[in-house]
DNA sequence: TATTGTTATACTCTATAACTATA
DNA sequence: TATAGTTATAGAGTATAACAATA
């Protein structure tokens, strides 16, 4: 057997923050995600019940427009929360093209299961990082993000905005 | 015309490291790949090209693991590199089986014209932080990249820890 | 028999466009 | 005419298994 070298990441990549940032994102999601499906979740379960459950009287629009995914591929995923019975559909009555969707007390229930869950895998993923350092790491992706995306601001922020 | 609530993300994932560090990750990938694919690359070139200008001697297998991709899907991108010129593969005479792969003199040109575009990008995405902030993040992805994955260390360490 | 590179296949995710019903 | 939700379709990316050449 003729001898080769250990595989690794040329030091070029390993000194690209747009590289790591890339990677572990990614990773993490990945993590995320399997762990979601064990216990029957699906991908975008998540981020749907925690906007739906957070505030009252979405729309399918303001709902895809929030989470920045496709209206038409909310759809699917709204027929699979609705099918297992944490969701709800009902149409608007001032507006009937419009579907108010709302979380079902067992939405609620599922939610808190989803958030234990996502806390875990998070909690093994930032292992080698302390308390404080991993505030600082949240602290700088909320300063991206929300330069990047006025959705990112909290609620009252956008409220007050708006007002 | 009905008044909805403006689209914006649950508080409770503004607060989960997990869905930032997931969210900004692909964003990044997204805006690096967008403009690679503008300058004419496909998403691995970077990859690859710092691979194999990085060190001598690379087989597919070898570049596969280290980037942890699947050997079957290295084929094609190293086709597509072959093909404008970039890479060289030529059979291993000790081991047939074997391709080694290296970079060519404009495969390292144009790797360099990568570098450019990746560290733009990277700039553009973490304007909002100062260098220090930078640095900051870029040292909490390295802890957290090494510490799930050995090939995150640097070579030097890989390969004193060989012997 | 095991390994390297290759090909073929299928499956998921996503992006796009068209369709309906309401406005 | 424009909008909300839906459906259908196509494409990229990825994962898996089978294959030929070589060890």
């Amino acid at each position: 057997m003729i001898q080769t070298p250990p595989p690794c990441i040329p030091s070029e990549l390993l000194e690209s923050t747009a590289f790591l940032l890339g990677r572990m994102g990614i990773k993490l999601k990945k993590r995320v995600m399997e762990d979601l499906e064990a216990a029957g979740f699906s991908p975008w379960d998540f981020g749907v019940l925690a906007l739906v459950a957070d505030r009252a009287c979405e729309t399918q629009a303001t709902i895809a427009d929030g989470l920045g995914l496709d209206r038409s591929q909310l759809v699917g995923m709204l027929d699979g929360l609705e099918e297992r019975g944490l969701i709800e559909r009902k149409r608007d009555p001032r507006d009937r093209r419009r579907h108010t969707v709302t979380a079902t007390g067992d939405g609620k229930r599922q939610l808190s299961r989803i958030r234990t869950i996502v806390k875990r895998v998070e909690d093994e993923f930032l292992a080698p990082l302390d308390a404080e350092s991993r505030e600082q790491l949240h602290a700088l992706l909320v300063q991206v993000a929300q330069y990047h995306d006025p959705r990112f601001s909290p609620a009252e922020q956008a409220l007050a905005a708006a007002v």
